[in-house]
DNA sequence: TTTATTTATCGTAAAATAACAATTAATAAA
DNA sequence: TTTATTAATTGTTATTTTACGATAAATAAA
C-alpha cells in the first residue's frame, strides 16, 4: 500500500488531485509566491529566502517544473526560475471548475 | 525526515498548503463531487459508488471531516455525511485568493 | 435477547514524501 | 589551467500516507 489507486478515479478527479498535492506543501506555496512578487526570473536566492537546505529546496523545484507550474531558463552558473504562465492559468481553470461544483447547490442538509 | 518544517512559513502558506494536501488525493476529490452532486446528506454508498474498502473510505472521511469541509450526522445505525458549506467557501477564499496572485502580475520572463 | 447492519478504530505493510549531507556537473573567474 | 560558484543528483533516514483485514462499537430488527 501506500500507493493510491488511481484507475478508480476519472481523469479530471486525477488531475485535481494532482495539482492539489504540488499546491499541499508550504515550500512550494512559498516558491510559488515568491516567483510571482518578483515578477521576473529568479536565480538561486529561494534557498536564502525559504530556510531549506539547498538540496531540498531543489527537490521542490523539480516537482513544480514536472507538473509544468514554472520552467527554469540556464543563465551562467546559474538558473533562473519563473512561473509557466499559460500552464499556471489552465491549473487555475480547472482547480476553480472544481471548486465552484457549490454554486449550482443548496445543501439544504444536516 | 519525512516531516514537514511548517515554523519556516507563515500562516497564510500553511493553511493553503493545507487545504491543498486534503484536496491532494483523487478519493477525497471524489467524494466531495459526489456529496455536492446529491446535494443532500449521504449515508454510506460512498463506498459502493468509489472502488476502496470501508475502513479506507472512513479513514478519507476523517480527514475531510478533520479540516472541516465536510460534517456528519449519526442517524440510526448508519452515518449522513454532507458538505459544510460555511468552511468550504472559506477554503475556496483562501484557495481563491492565492490563485490570483497572477491578476496583478505580467511576468515577462524567460 | 440474539442477530444483523453500519461505521470507526486498530494494527500492519508497502510506498511515498521531506529533508539533508555529500557528491557531481557545468560554467565563470582568476 | 586551476579555483570558485551554483544547481542537480545520489544516497540515506525519519516520517507520513495509503490501503486493507480484523475487530469493536452502536444501533436496529427479529
Amino acid at each position: 500500500m501506500g500507493l493510491v489507486k488511481n484507475e478508480l478515479f476519472n481523469v479530471e478527479q486525477n488531475t485535481i488531485a494532482q495539482y492539489a498535492k504540488v499546491l499541499g506543501h508550504p515550500a512550494r506555496v512559498a516558491i510559488l509566491q515568491h516567483l510571482f512578487k518578483m515578477n521576473t526570473c529568479v536565480c538561486g536566492q529561494l534557498v536564502l529566502e525559504i530556510g531549506l537546505a539547498q538540496a531540498t529546496i531543489s527537490q521542490h523545484l523539480k516537482e513544480l517544473k514536472a507538473i509544468g507550474l514554472i520552467k527554469g531558463n540556464v543563465e551562467g552558473t546559474s538558473v533562473c526560475y519563473c512561473i509557466d504562465l499559460e500552464n499556471w492559468k489552465a491549473m487555475k481553470l480547472i482547480i476553480n471548475q472544481f471548486m465552484n461544483v457549490d454554486i449550482h447547490n443548496s445543501n439544504e442538509c444536516c
